[in-house]
DNA sequence: TCAGTTATGTGATGACAGTCACGGCAGCGT
DNA sequence: ACGCTGCCGTGACTGTCATCACATAACTGA
């Protein structure tokens, strides 16, 4: 056991306020409560506690009764839909200050997916009655979500429409788009297996293996030890529009 | 023109005001409005005009600035995206007491759809700095939103998770049921042709003639004069589930 | 460095579903 | 009643993509 001299390390008033600040810096940093001042960003954070995920751990399940909201302090997590087939669907991937869990904070309803670690993970846990009480509280908060939320229905609209519309290669070249950090005049993409990029978009890995491959031909894109870099971004998003 | 007596209808203070109360009956019957005290819902009415378009007519184009809230009164419309081919994706119908239009005005950002009448309809306007500010000042209508933000993500991730699991017969039966009016034994179901249909799920006209045709056979539904009605709901729902 | 594991490349095959083509049926307005 | 228009049913053909089956390459940790 970690000790401080000769007595264990314990949660005393003195070293929870210590974590308290920290959990408050974190917080200041989540677009979500940006907005805040701070002593009701530290509102927020006495709300909270953590909780550990081992690498690949269900931390919620579909059809749970839910009633708290997460946000990703550390490692990543991947939002899913499993068939009862086990084929998974891959909403969301949140990385460090991302958050999940409003949805049935909101509406009382139960889980809507799957939340898995795909990394060891910290979360902070914040739940339901104390976190209405406080949004009453913070209009900027209200609006914060409401901003959170119209984006994701814009995504997932998106997502719908290039499901519908497009091809696998089409579809492909979206995610590559949508991953691009933007370092010109060759853009990189972060780290994205094939199989992962098949459960986003609906194909298998072997289709997503091929439209690739037809990519690299053609110039597109360029792959060196896994990592992919964009050469002709006007190309790709050609091939994001349907075809006539 | 209509006259009363022998002086024209005009808009005077006195028949404005007999509009204004009609216009915040009808929001107060509206869920997003549903919670507020009357004196409110008639703030909002206060900021709204009404506008009415023909059947076809093009209400917000996709890539628009958009700046306000629709509420529709009377008539019907549908949200689609249009690919550049001219294929309809549908994304939404909306009908009485439904509203759209409020992402641009939470997030400023450009409208990510396009909204059609399908039949001549009345729709209730309010612009973006008005709704803003009464927003902020009524809590039930910030909740009320998210409320239904969440309602809409929960639909759209289930309509993803959809068109990856399943084929297409399993997604008719999906629409089937979700459209069915609940009057047992046999349910009902409002009236939707193929082609409406095929755009709601990505397939075409055909297919999802050949999967009623099938359902049909198997004495899961029958149609009559075009009517469907759902004969064995189990079995919908087990076309529902992705095939092992 | 080496073994084990995980990710990728590619051919062969078949099925689901889109497209084209056309015929029939129903509702509607004149 | 009659034609018009829009919706529906079905056959034939084709293409995209999932699946299976391997081979190979790249990473990971002792």
């Amino acid at each position: 056991m970690v000790t401080f001299g000769t007595t264990p390390l314990r949660f005393t008033p003195a070293n929870m306020s210590v974590s308290l600040e920290r959990v408050t810096d974190f917080l200041a940093t989540v677009p979500l409560f940006r907005e805040l001042p701070r002593a009701a960003v530290r509102g927020f954070a006495e709300l909270t506690r953590e909780q550990r995920f081992a690498k690949g751990a269900m931390i919620v399940s579909e059809g749970d009764p839910g009633d708290a909201l997460y946000v990703v302090r550390s490692g990543e997590v991947k939002v899913v839909l499993i068939g009862e087939d086990g084929r998974e669907v891959l909403l969301n991937i949140l990385g460090v200050g991302d958050h999940f869990g409003e949805l049935s904070l909101i509406d009382g309803r139960p889980r809507s997916a799957h939340v898995v670690s795909t990394l060891a993970s910290g979360l902070l846990i914040l739940r339901r009655a104390d976190f209405r009480r406080q949004v009453e509280g913070s209009p900027s908060v209200a609006w914060g979500l409401m901003i959170e939320l119209s984006r994701r229905l814009r995504l997932a609209d998106g997502t719908i429409g290039s499901l519908v519309l497009l091809d696998v290669p089409g579809r492909v070249a979206k995610v590559l788009i949508e991953h691009a950090t933007p370092g010109e005049p060759a853009t990189m993409v972060k780290q994205l297996t094939h199989q992962t990029i098949g459960q986003m978009i609906g194909a298998s890995r072997e289709t997503v293996s091929r439209a690739m491959a037809e990519f690299q031909e053609k110039g597109m894109i360029s792959v060196e030890r896994r990592v992919v870099t964009i050469v002709n971004r006007a190309a790709l998003e050609a091939r994001t529009r349907p075809r006539l």
